[in-house]
DNA sequence: TGTACATCAGTGAACGCGCGTTCACTGATGTAC
DNA sequence: TGTACATCAGTGAACGCGCGTTCACTGATGTAC
């Protein structure tokens, strides 16, 4: 009931668990997590995560979960809050470095055909879009005198999102080149300046009295 | 040796087991393709299969290389020659329907960790890349008097195509809903117009003498 | 403080499963003479 | 045309594997008196 993180039979071994999960994901990538390949890592008996998962799909859900946190760490760190195009495509860049870094997981997260009851799955989508959104916002705050339309920016979003993520995938699944990080983010650059860049500029453009 | 498509013992056991797969494929979803399903469904023994695949990795790879074909001729008839951001908006909706009307297929082209060395797949790969570049030069023609970079070109074609794939992965992954199809498709359509819309706009207005 | 008891995290044997792959085979088809 | 032979597509038994999950258990920890 305490809880305590100190020594009881094992610690924690939920925890450990899914730590053990995200090395195997690390490490070979290939092929489904299996709850005995976790226990294995974990040097515990087969049976033991039982205590903390009910079947083998929470324990999935869960690494994915963590991975979601992950990912939106990572953004964040790329920059606490984008506004320009410029910044924009700082964040896309550390959105495919992630999924370069960890396909594995990346994979875990967004491959499987998840349930889609699962909360914590669902809550961390939601996270991920209003963030898209704000950011979305943040980038274009004129879009009302822009576009004339709210859609317009709803639009946007979607575009963003799926822009990004769609270049994380093509990357993961070596459709480019990948041997140098350089290369990389000069293409992921290159995609959102072709998305990003003209509709800033239009923004401006239309801002500054101009019709479309 | 002569290959008859008549009736040999079982006629042609390669195509049998393609079909076998997409069946598998387009039922459950789930899981990934194991060669005895395939064999039992092509009304065949367990090792039937290995006549005509080396092993199931190569089963995997003809089956996904198939649906990039197929991926091919729905993006085709959707438009034969999209010229214009409209055009090009079906296109897009057609590749997202694609993924939603088999969705088990189209994560088996794109989620495992295929080996680079296959040929076919390289092949279709290819093939996919060529189609998008082809689309946007022939939708954005004045791309060297509008941008002046032949670079924004090569960019824009990656975003498009990031663009598309990204909302395909959002929807299977039920990130959007996904509930009827007119839905799904005026999203499409709402962020390839966000993406490609200003884009060509801008393209027009340049052309038509106004400075960037 | 000390003892009896309840809780519950982790064990280990066991189940039944489907898998990929091997092997020696069999039997239908095609070919050479 | 007929016979002997070679080819090779499909068979079926067997291998060893790792898996998810169940079950009755054990033993350490925490709690009530």
């Amino acid at each position: 009931m305490t809880r305590a993180s100190g020594s009881y039979h094992h610690g924690d071994l939920r925890v450990a668990c899914l730590r053990a999960a995200r090395e195997l994901l690390e490490e070979d990538g290939g092929g489904g997590l299996s709850l005995r390949a976790v226990a294995r890592r974990a040097g515990v008996s087969a049976t033991a995560p039982y205590r903390h998962f009910p079947d083998r799909e929470a324990l999935v859900s869960a690494v994915a979960a963590q991975g979601y946190r992950e990912l939106a760490e990572s953004l964040a760190e790329a920059h606490p809050a984008p506004a320009t195009p410029e910044d924009l495509a700082g964040v896309a860049v550390a959105y495919v470095r992630f999924a370069l870094a960890h396909p594995a997981l990346f994979r875990a997260m967004f491959c499987e055909p998840c349930d889609p009851g699962n909360a914590e799955r669902a809550a961390a989508t939601a996270a991920v879009s209003a963030y898209v959104h704000a950011l979305v916002r943040r980038a274009f705050p004129g879009s009302g005198t822009c576009s004339g339309q709210e859609a317009d920016l709803e639009g946007l979003a979607t575009a963003v999102w799926a822009l990004v993520h769609g270049l994380a995938f093509l990357h993961l699944d070596a459709k480019f080149d990948t041997s140098t990080p350089e290369a990389v983010a000069d293409r992921v650059r290159a995609a959102v300046h072709a998305h990003l860049g003209v509709a800033a500029r239009r923004c401006r453009n239309t801002r500054n009295g101009e019709s479309r």
